[in-house]
DNA sequence: AGGAAAATGTTTACGAGTGAAATACCTGTT
DNA sequence: AACAGGTATTTCACTCGTAAACATTTTCCT
């Protein structure tokens, strides 16, 4: 079986028979795949009324277990402060995320979750993990654990190539 | 060196140390290297003032050879109809892509590169390939490889399980 | 102390994608 | 011929992200 951008592949061949394409092998199955699985994984996030974006706000501040400001969060889920602050309007009206001043430097605030956010993302992280490893499982555990490894490495490329998150 | 999803992964396992954690290695460094990618590899378009989406469009058509429906762009390029329809509008009013009626449906229109837009993809096809793969070089061919391979598997399965594009 | 510069967070204007409805057209059946 | 049903494409209303401008507050330097 074969996949979509095969055929991509074999066309540009044909088109640019000088070219080399594997960048666009990788690439192109990347950005695909990519695509494809936050369509199909966001399925028991988008029952629960959130956005994929919203739910890794959430689990930012989950799996770091402490207050976070807002520019803490955008750096911890790699989006604009922007964004950051409309997620928090939707977030806070929903009662999932509460608001702190800080008392020494009024510009900042504490992030956190309420007691239904934390609730909430107690429940939704376990049945997203587990729907995300079915949606995997086809390609047995060896082929993602290899997928892990080379993405892990082409990561620490990019990063430091594009001018990596700096403390 | 570690990537930025190994801290994350850490802090997951700290929280719910009964949450087996391959689905976010897998899926959260999918997507960070696309967002990354996606970001990296526009320089060369963005220099001509196109976005990656418009340059799939066509690029689609170069590749391709020949005319393609609205339907069959957004079929070429993964994208909605609607997404496709405003695409062709910035396209054809900057003069690199022509429409032809169809004679015998009068629904149905036929795009076209015209000889600017050819000029334009020509050329600049082999300079954002070539800038692709001075990006992934540092990974080394064979790894590059690898990964293609992993991911082609990963696609056919995703492709296969969301319901794959019938014919 | 005092003012320039930097940092934090929000607002604003805008562009792009989406799903659903609308429009226009074709095809087959009665 | 007429109509039901299906297809191709566009339009519409909406959401979301972004960059840039903004307001506020702090820090730094002399």
């Amino acid at each position: 079986m074969e996949d979509a951008v095969a055929e991509v592949l074999r066309q540009w061949q044909r088109v640019h028979p000088d070219l080399d394409t594997l960048p666009i092998a990788v690439i192109g199955r990347l950005t695909r795949c990519a695509t494809l699985l936050q369509q199909a994984a966001d399925a028991p996030l988008t029952r629960e009324g959130l956005a994929r974006p919203e739910f890794d706000l959430l689990g930012a501040l989950q799996r770091v277990g402490r207050e976070l400001t807002p520019t803490q969060l955008a750096r911890e889920t790699f989006s604009s402060g922007a964004a950051v602050t409309k997620r928090l309007r939707r977030l806070e009206e929903r009662g999932l995320v509460e608001r702190r001043a800080d008392e020494r430097d009024r510009r900042v605030a504490h992030l956190s979750l309420t007691e239904e956010g934390r609730r909430l993302i107690a429940r939704l992280v376990p049945e997203q993990v587990g729907y995300e490893a079915s949606l995997l499982s086809a390609l047995g555990v060896d082929r993602q654990r290899d997928l892990a490894d080379v993405l892990s490495e082409l990561l620490v490329l990019l990063e430091g190539r594009l001018g990596g998150v700096p403390i």
